[in-house]
DNA sequence: TTTGTTATTGCAACTCAGTTGCAATAAATT
DNA sequence: AATTTATTGCAACTGAGTTGCAATAACAAA
């Protein structure tokens, strides 16, 4: 973790995020990129990614995990206790990054490290 | 939907809940009950009781997914905006209901349907 | 309490996201 | 150009959760 080697597969991941400046499911890249490289290939550069702080990833609404590019509209790069906030659509499953803070609730004789929030609803393109 | 016939297998379970007072998750009941009852049975009827509205599921740190009696302390039987929060211990995985109201946030565009929050840190038991 | 209906269960096989070990390959450093 | 070592492909695996179907057991009706 820390020193990544920016290979031909390492480019075309980023160049997904920077496309579509959506967040995106693993499956999704796996399929996407399936005949730029191989599916372990995907998942291991996403974990090294992550661990670079330049993709944070978070859970979908159906458990599927998802990343987004860090430092992009709402998605700045912090740390441990605010961390934003995620949107999935119920309708078309488009998914996103929220910029704003959450506020972490206080519980007694609790020690919160992390908060994740994902908001389920609908999109702007699906309320119509 | 609706009728749930109460099964030596639908009571065992229900005395998980009961007896632990906690949120379990599948993976634990199946382990729990494994000399009882099958592992699909086991999801058959954390379904069922889901749908009857007498247990809640939701999604922990890991992925997995767990349970808890709907109408215990912080786990009343509300609907749609206004669920509870949840939090797991990072050491220990204890996961419980918080009776805390989060307050949903609005978003620009977006309708909001459903909310869930995952709080990760250290209980009381492992915080010494 | 016996009978009939149908919800529930066990089983075994399956699905599917994600992981792993290892040999081959390709960045980066000298 | 040679060397080092991170990265990749491949194929097999893991593990939570699902499914079809025949057997079984609640429960309602008689």
């Amino acid at each position: 973790m820390g020193i990544i080697r920016r290979t031909k597969s390492v480019k075309a991941l980023l160049n997904e995020f920077v496309q579509t400046k959506m967040a995106l499911s693993t499956m999704e890249l796996v399929e996407r990129l399936h005949h730029q490289m191989n599916k372990s290939t995907v998942y291991r550069i996403l974990e090294r990614l992550e661990d670079d702080g330049i993709l944070h990833s978070f859970t979908g609404k159906d458990g599927l995990t998802w990343y987004a590019l860090c430092n992009n509209d709402g998605c700045s790069q912090l740390h441990h206790m605010d961390t934003h906030p995620h949107f999935q659509c119920r309708d078309c499953g488009k998914t996103e990054c929220l910029s704003i803070r959450i506020p972490i609730p206080e519980v007694a004789e609790h020690r919160i490290d992390s908060v994740s929030l994902l908001l389920v609803g609908r999109c702007a393109d699906c309320i119509s």
